[in-house]
DNA sequence: CAGAATCCCATTCGATACTG
DNA sequence: CAGTATCGAATGGGATTCTG
C-alpha cells in the first residue's frame, strides 16, 4: 500500500466528477459509473452474493464488481453483511437509501423502453424481469385484479402480490400462489408477458393455474408506446 | 481519417456495453456515459449552443462535449439545428424522445438529494435550478397557488407558471409576472428558495413583487427529507 | 467460492494549440 | 464561436494468479 496521492481509484468517493449542486449530478456521482446502477438493480429484491451478482451481470469482471461494490458501500447505497452461521457467507444488501432508488431506476428504464431502438430480445436477469412487472403494470387495469402469482426462474423464486392497483414482488416460495410460472430462464417468460408469444409456443415454460386466470394476469402488462421517429 | 477498426469512440453507438434487455440497461447505454445526462438536462428547457453548454457544465472539455453531442444525436436524443438567418448559428435541441427523459432525470435527482452527503452549496446552472422547481414543488401546497413568477438569472430569463398543483417552466420574457427575481447567478436564488436564507441577507438579489406573494411562493418548495443514517 | 493483487493494453480525459 | 487536432497522463477493465 503506497501512499502516493491519486493512487486511489476515483471510484472511491469520487465526489469530484462534476462540481455541481444539482441532485442529478450527485446521483450520477453515486450511480453513474459503468455497471453501478445495474448492481443496485440486482440487489433491489434482496441481498445477493458476489457470485450471484456476477452471474446476473453478463460481462462484468471480478475486478470491476469488487470496485463498484466498494464504491457503493462507501456512498451508503449498500452494506456488506456476514450471514449468521451456519452459512456464514457474505452478502450485499441495499441500505434504506439504496432501496429508495427504485423509482429512479424504473423511470430510466421506462423512458428507454420507448425508443424504437430498444432490443427486448437480449438476455435478461430474473430480477430484471420481476422489477419490470412493477414498471410496466397498467395500474388502471390492475385495479380490478387481486391475485398472488408465483415465479420460479431457474433457482430464483418470487411471489408477486397484485391488489388495489398495485403490485409487490419479493423473493419467497411460490406456495399458495393461485397462478405459477416455472421457466429455466427469464427471457422465456418475458416473451410470454411482453412479446405476447402464445404459451404453447414455449415448451420449456410450465404454468400452473387456470387459463382464465392466466389471461387476466397477462392482460395487465404492456410495454410503453414507442415514441415517433 | 484512418480506417482502423476500433478507432471510433465507443461513445458512438456503443450498444454493446451491457448485453441486457432491461430497459434501464438500455437507458444507460444512451445516457450513462459521463456528462451525457447533464448535457440533456441543460437542453431540457430549450435549445442551446455549444458554448452555452460548455459554460453551464463546469469542467467539461470541448472534446468530450463534442463526443457526447455526437453520441446523443446518433442515439436519437437530440438533433443539431441551424437557426435561420440572420443568426444562422447552430444549436442543439432535444427530440421528442429526449424531452421525455425529464422524469428519469428528476427521479435520480430527487433520490440523490435525500442523501445526507449531498452538498447543495456547489455551483448550479440556471437550468438546473429551474428544473429543480418542478422536482421539489410540493404539489399539495401548490394546489392552492396560482401565479406567474419570472426569473432573470444572468442573461437567462424564465417564466414559471404555477397553477392547478402544477408548475411549468419555460424560457420567456418575465414581463407580466406578478413576482420577479433577478440574480447574477443561480446559487443565490437557490439559497433563498431551498436554504431559506432571508432575502435581506442576499444583497445581489432583486425582487419585485409583494412580500406576501413572495412568501406564498417560497413556501411551496422544499428539499426531500434526508434519509436516516 | 469470494475476493485481493498484479499485469498490461486500450480507452478516455483534459489541456493546449490550431482553424474556418 | 464552434469546433479539430494532438499529446501525455490517468483510468478502465480483461485475464490471470493467489489465498483463505
Amino acid at each position: 500500500m503506497k501512499l502516493q496521492k491519486g493512487t486511489e481509484p476515483s471510484a472511491a468517493l469520487h465526489g469530484k466528477w462534476y462540481d455541481d449542486a444539482c441532485g442529478t449530478a450527485f446521483g450520477l456521482e453515486v450511480l453513474g459509473e459503468r455497471w453501478s446502477m445495474l448492481v443496485v438493480r440486482e440487489l433491489m429484491l434482496g441481498s445477493r452474493r458476489f457470485s450471484d451478482l456476477r452471474a446476473s451481470l453478463p460481462g462484468i469482471s471480478a475486478k470491476v464488481l469488487t470496485e463498484r461494490l466498494e464504491g457503493l458501500e462507501r456512498a451508503g447505497v449498500l452494506v456488506r453483511r456476514q450471514l449468521p452461521p451456519p452459512g456464514k457467507v457474505q452478502v450485499y444488501e441495499l441500505t434504506e437509501w439504496g432501496l429508495l432508488a427504485e423509482p429512479a431506476i424504473q423511470e430510466l428504464g421506462r423512458w428507454a423502453a420507448r425508443s424504437p431502438r430498444h432490443d427486448p430480445t437480449l438476455p435478461l436477469s430474473p430480477v430484471s424481469l420481476m422489477l419490470s412487472l412493477r414498471t410496466m403494470v397498467d395500474r388502471e387495469k390492475a385495479a380490478a385484479v387481486q391475485m398472488n402469482v408465483g415465479f420460479e426462474i431457474g433457482d430464483d423464486h418470487f411471489l408477486a402480490e397484485i391488489g388495489g392497483g398495485n403490485i409487490e414482488v419479493r423473493r419467497a416460495p411460490t406456495t399458495g400462489a393461485e397462478l405459477r410460472f416455472r421457466a429455466p430462464a427469464a427471457p422465456l417468460l418475458a416473451g410470454l408477458i411482453y412479446g405476447k408469444v402464445p404459451a404453447d409456443a414455449l415448451p420449456w415454460l410450465e404454468i400452473e393455474g387456470g387459463e382464465e386466470l392466466r389471461g387476466r394476469f397477462l392482460d395487465i402488462f404492456q410495454l410503453p408506446p414507442k415514441v415517433g421517429s
